[in-house]
DNA sequence: AATATCAGGTTAGTATTACTATTGCATAAG
DNA sequence: CTTATGCAATAGTAATACTAACCTGATATT
């Protein structure tokens, strides 16, 4: 994490089942994106409905309809993007860094913190979009339609971002048995952390303004859980 | 643990503003209770709406608004049963045991195994509110109206829960600056896993066949983090 | 030049959902 | 007896989720 990194006109790859038409083919459809961030994020996913985002963008209903099957569709090709991302920017941050626990370190402090805006990426309300991942994540797997979604592959990027992560502390630790579990563990904990910290303080000891406390916690808890004590400091 | 109580005319305590008119009041309050649980486990509670509801009762929708302003009022009055009843099952079993990390053990059995059939309440049916818990109970809090909510006490039960078992942590290990952070990431990775387990297996290691292996994966993680490890094994 | 194709939408619907205003009928109190 | 109060039904409305059918302008084909 040393120097600042050139996104410019990068793109990510998110998987064709997610969207009936490729958002980033015309102009409409990045429009959806974006007014879909920011709307989501205002009014939350119940609220939210294609009506409303028609008319904020100034098209029709059924337009949207073009792109995206249904809401839930439209949530997770936003998780999509912001897992896939986040795989990306992992596999940049610990590449040719010898140790598993330095590198561990930097994966955590990667799942648990909140993204950046990203001067490479101006089209996407980073913020915002953090906001949707904690409040609204859930929503996408917690339906009656999980299997089949699952089996169309739309969970694939939130799975290899774990295998990622739980991989690293395979190395640290080949016995420990709960090396997957451990990882989402700590990945949906930093989003209800960080919720219960503004919303129902009463459950978390971590203030709302201490940005890096949640990641803390949860870097203390894995390595005390695979038995090693963190020999670095993060930068 | 060693008897089988007997709970029979038992009748929790809920919290008055979850509720228009006390369901417990009349038949029809309480056959709404009874076949809401079976209806929300069936469909989802996306799914599920009053008039279904009305439908499977045979009364009128509007019959059912006079007891709930909505339906996330209704899958509030069930967590809030379930999270009442769980407290009051851990005052009971913990009741004179001195040793704290006996006690540790045995709320976090509690906290962290599916609900069993109870003999003394034969109007619930423990096994569809405990997979509506695991599917649904983050849908109460995940919402734009929480701090409302939150204001008229609709989470009371679930704050005291988490906040009795983090005295006992606090007990055990008064140094530790997490304990109310730790077991709310206990109480809510128990259901993700066994969620995990059921419907995107790849992100746990723990089966869905293998009953406690949850439990002894959360034990294990809460003990090693605060630096103590269990002295007992659990009955 | 005429025509076929197709990307990229719009129009105009329907069934369902969430919720409410009003009415009616028992039963209990004064 | 009659008046209030509890308890539920009737009959709506506005919003939501979704679909079928059609239009329109640009490019490709013969």
């Amino acid at each position: 994490m040393r120097t600042q990194e050139n996104f410019s006109n990068i793109q990510l790859k998110i998987n064709d089942k997610v969207f009936t038409k490729d958002p980033c083919s015309s102009d409409l459809g990045k429009k959806i994106i974006q007014h879909s961030i920011k709307l989501i994020d205002e009014l939350g996913f119940e609220s939210f409905t294609f009506a409303k985002l028609a008319d904020d963008i100034q098209c029709t209903e059924a337009a949207i309809y073009r792109y995206f099957d249904n809401k839930y569709r439209l949530l997770t090709y936003h998780l999509t993007w912001y897992w896939t991302w986040l795989e990306y920017r992992i596999t940049l941050a610990t590449a040719n860094i010898e140790s598993p626990e330095q590198r561990l370190k930097i994966v955590l402090h990667l799942l648990t913190s909140p993204l950046e805006q990203e001067p490479g990426i101006p089209q996407v309300d980073e913020a915002a979009l953090y906001r949707i991942v904690i409040a609204e994540s859930q929503k996408v797997y917690l339906t009656k339609h999980v299997d089949e979604e699952n089996k169309k592959g739309l969970f694939l990027s939130y799975k290899r971002l774990c295998k990622k992560a739980a991989g690293i502390v395979s190395e640290i630790s080949p016995d420990y048995r709960f090396p997957t579990a451990l990882i989402s563990t700590v990945v949906e904990s930093s989003y209800d952390q960080r919720y219960f910290a503004r919303h129902l303080p009463s459950l978390t000891e971590i203030p709302v303004d201490q940005e890096d406390g949640i990641t803390e916690y949860l870097t203390e808890l894995v390595f005390k859980a695979i038995n090693n004590s963190p020999k670095h400091k993060t930068p």
